[in-house]
DNA sequence: ACCGGTTGTGGAACCGGTTCCAGGAGCCCG
DNA sequence: CGGGCTCCTGGAACCGGTTCCACAACCGGT
C-alpha cells in the first residue's frame, strides 16, 4: 500500500506539499498539483481512511438508525441515505434500535463515540427519548419532528388526509382507518388529517387500532372492517393492506376498496384504486444532505424541517 | 473527550502499561489492571477508533455487499449479521451492488481499502466476477457456493424438493414452479433439486420464468399458472408467490395452491399450505462467525462451507 | 534600490492509540 | 549466594495522514 510519503517522493516534494496538493489544491501551485496528482494516479495511491480521521478529529462515518429492516418503509431511506453518503466519501453504518425504551440510549450513546452524525428514525419513542438520543451528535430526525430538530420528513398526513377526500368525492360513505403501532407520531398526524378531510367531506369515519406493520396484523384487521361495513379502508401501512386485501379476498369479498401504494395498485392492475407514493429514497438523500449540512457548520446551527409532498393518484 | 494517557495518568501508570492492561490483561498484573479498569470506568474512557485502527493497521469495519435492499430476503441476513458484528466490536457497513457487471467491481474494490473483509451476496454475476470481488479482501460468500471460497448458505434447494415431494403427496399430479430471476445461483439448485423430487415422485412439472423477485412479477405469472391448469405451485420468492396468490385471488381462483413462507402461510390461517422458513438472520450470524474466523487467521485458510437446513412444514 | 505583501514550500508537531525493546524486581535453582 | 528466569513496566518508535509556523522567492509600488 502506497503512502503518502511515497506519493510525495515521487512527485519530488514534502508530504505536507503532497497533502495540501490532494487535499486543497488551491493552497499549492497548480504545476505542484497536476505532478502529486500524476504521482498519486501512478502509484494508485488511496489515503488511509483511519489515519486521516485521527488527524481530523472526525470519522467519516454517520450511522442510520433504524427500528428494523423487515418495514420496506425504511430500507429505500436507507438506501438513498447509502448513496449519498457514498458521494461524499462517507461511510453509512447501520443501527438497529427502536428507541422506545431509555435503555436503549445506551446503545446510541456507545455508537456516537464513532460516528460523526446520526440520521434517526424513531416512530415511537417519547419526544425525551428521543431528544437524548439527538444530544450526542448532529442529528436530522427522520419521519417524524420535534420542536427545535432538524427534521426530514414525508408529509403523509396530508396524503391521507387527501386520500379520504378521494374516497368520499368517488361516493364513500363509510370510511375506516386502521390506525399504526400505539405511540407512532406519523399516526397522529395521519389521524389528524383524516379526522380534518373526513368531516369536511361529510363521511363517516372509523377508526381501528392500533395495530403493527405487519402482513399478519392487517389479516387479523378483516373481521373489524368488516363489521364496520365501510366501503372504503385507508391502511396505516402498505404491509397491512396488503394482509386486509388478501384476507377479504379469501373470503371472496371484493366490494371493500383498500388504498395502498402506487406500485402495488399498479402491479395488481386496479387502476382507479387511490394511492400515495412516498419516495423514501429520496427522504434518505435529504436527510443525508441536511446531516451534511449540520456538520460542515462552525456554531449552534438553526434547525431545518424539510418536508417531502407525498403525492397521491 | 478523555485519551488513554488520561487513564494513565489517573491510574498512575504509563501509556504502554494502560494500554496492555485494558487491551491484553494477560500481559499487567492483576492489580494494576484494576486500577486502569477503574480509572477508564471513572473517566468514562473509549478508545480512539481511528487510532487504535490506525495503530493496528485494521479498520475494525466489515462491509455487507447486497443487491438491493427491497427484498427482504437480505435484510434479515444484514440484521444478523449486525448484531455479530456490534458483539465483537466491529462495524457493518452496507453496500448495494449487484455485481452483475464488471463495472461493479470498481465499487467493491474502493470500499475494500477501508474494510477489512466482506459478506459477499451475489445471486446472480458470473463466477469470475464474484472470484474477483472476494479477491481483494477475505470474504465469505453469502447463498451461494463456489469452488474454493468460504461460504454460508440456506440448503433451500432441498427444502425445495422436499415442497414437491410434498405436494405429490397430497396428491397433486401437476406441479409448476416460477424461476428466479435469470442466472441465479439458487435458482439453478432450486429447478435441479425439484426436477429430481418430481421425478420420483411421479408428478408433471411444469418450470416458468426467470421472473424477478418481485410482487409485480408474481401477479404477472398467475395467466401462465393458469394455462398450465397446474394444481400447486412453487414460486421462488415470497413476493413472487404473494403476487401470484393475490392474482389468483382476484380472479375467484382458490384451487390453485401456491407454497410460501411459513410466516405468511400462518398468519392467514392456511394450515396445511407447505411452507418453507429460512432463518435469515442466522444466515447473517453463521457468516459473520465465518469471518470473524478468516480475519483471525495467520495464512491461507481452508475455505469452509455452511449449508443451513431449512425446515418446511 | 528598498519595502510590504502575497504565494508556495518544507520541517516538525500532532492526532491517540499499539508494540518493540530494554531493564528492574523478584523468584527458583544448584 | 550468584546465575538465569519469568513477570511487569516505562520509554520511545510507529501507524499515515493534517496543519501550524517559519521562511524563501517573487510581485508591484515608490
Amino acid at each position: 500500500m502506497p503512502t503518502l510519503a511515497d506519493v510525495a517522493a515521487l512527485a519530488g516534494v514534502s508530504k505536507a506539499t503532497a497533502s495540501r496538493a490532494l487535499g486543497r489544491p488551491d493552497l499549492a501551485a497548480p504545476e505542484t498539483v497536476a505532478r502529486v496528482r500524476a504521482a498519486a494516479e501512478q502509484l494508485g495511491f488511496v489515503p488511509n481512511r483511519a489515519a486521516t480521521q485521527l488527524a481530523r478529529g472526525k470519522t467519516g462515518v454517520v450511522a442510520v438508525v433504524v427500528p428494523t429492516l423487515d418495514n420496506t418503509f425504511f430500507t429505500p431511506i436507507i438506501g438513498g441515505a447509502q448513496a449519498r453518503a457514498a458521494d461524499s466519501g462517507m461511510q453509512l453504518t447501520i443501527a438497529v434500535h427502536s428507541l422506545e425504551h431509555a435503555a436503549q440510549l445506551a446503545a446510541v450513546e456507545q455508537l456516537a463515540h464513532q460516528v460523526d452524525g446520526f440520521l434517526l428514525t424513531a416512530p415511537r419513542g417519547s419526544d425525551e427519548i428521543v431528544r437524548a438520543a439527538a444530544s450526542f451528535k448532529p442529528t436530522v430526525l427522520i419521519d417524524r419532528e420535534i420542536e427545535g430538530m432538524t427534521s426530514a420528513v414525508a408529509d403523509t398526513a396530508t396524503a391521507f388526509g387527501a386520500l379520504v377526500t378521494r374516497f368520499a368525492e368517488k361516493g364513500h360513505e363509510r370510511i375506516l382507518y386502521i390506525g399504526g403501532p400505539a405511540g407512532s407520531w406519523q399516526d397522529r398526524q395521519r389521524q389528524a388529517a383524516i379526522r380534518a378531510a373526513a368531516e369536511s367531506s361529510g363521511a363517516t369515519l372509523t377508526m381501528l387500532g392500533p395495530y403493527p406493520s405487519t402482513f399478519a396484523a392487517g389479516v387479523e384487521t378483516a373481521e373489524a372492517v368488516v363489521a364496520a361495513r365501510a366501503t372504503a379502508v385507508v391502511p396505516y401501512a402498505t404491509s397491512i393492506g396488503l394482509g386486509l386485501m388478501f384476507a377479504l379476498l379469501s373470503r371472496g369479498i371484493r366490494d371493500i376498496v383498500v388504498s395502498s401504494e402506487r406500485m402495488i395498485v399498479e402491479s395488481l392492475g386496479l387502476g382507479d384504486v387511490p394511492s400515495i407514493d412516498v419516495d423514501g429514497e429520496k427522504l434518505g438523500e435529504v436527510a443525508m444532505d441536511q446531516l451534511m449540512t449540520l456538520l460542515g457548520e462552525r456554531r449552534e446551527p438553526t434547525p431545518t424541517r424539510r418536508r417531502l409532498t407525498v403525492r397521491i393518484s
